[in-house]
DNA sequence: ATACTTTATGTCATTACTGACATAACATCA
DNA sequence: TGATGTTATGTCAGTAATGACATAAAGTAT
């Protein structure tokens, strides 16, 4: 797993490990916490590369700049779900989607 | 779009065009129906290929027969969340997860 | 036909998610 | 310095998703 990520994931209450699990998730836990953060940057990086705000992302999605930045977070109370529809919004299609959700991101087997 | 597929939307009640949008949905919310179907149909696959029933696949997720009956016929009250758990569950990895999501599935478009 | 298994659909109480708000932290700029 | 713009985090009332239940429908036997 990638260090950005794994800090990232740390610091919101996550136990990751570094290759694998460190401690208390399940497998199919992990897989999913890895699914929503990859959602969380491929959001992240196609907000920024079209210059926009949070807050002007949370108005095209008639949400607020609090829960976008808890998107970009993976915050625990944001949906795959909600990151789909502010990925489909920011003009990505179901590929784009599927090579985001499914991006190999770390070293770690 | 494929024909089953549109045909257990507009069962259900979605309005879906045969080449494209029908009525009523916007480009967005079609993008979004069709990969819950996608997934909904990834779905019913493994677990079919599992030889297993809704019941013990209900099980498995903590969750009830309805439910799953639910998930695989892409009902409105169903999660992207709840389906990608229910694959992860039936063994999917990510990438397969990511396969089935941005699956071309019709001719239209 | 009866019994059994599996799947489909409607309803509802509980839970989880969501948008909104307040506020903090950080940067940039005059 | 203060003002402005952006992002982060906690909280909470309202809403949507969930599991469970009942029941129907469809299939598979015997």
């Amino acid at each position: 797993m990638e260090k950005a990520k794994q800090k990232r994931l740390e610091a919101r209450g996550w136990r990751v490990g570094s290759a694998g699990t460190f401690l208390k998730l399940s497998p199919e836990e992990v897989a999913l916490v890895e699914m929503k953060v990859n959602l969380s940057q491929a959001l992240r990086a196609r907000r920024e590369a079209r210059g926009l705000s949070q807050l002007t992302l949370a108005k095209r999605l008639r949400s607020s700049q609090s829960r976008v930045a808890k998107m970009e977070a993976a915050d625990r109370t944001v949906s795959i779900d909600l990151l789909v529809r502010g990925l489909v919004i920011l003009g990505a299609k179901p590929r784009d989607i599927a090579r985001a959700l499914g991006r190999e991101t770390g070293a770690a087997a």
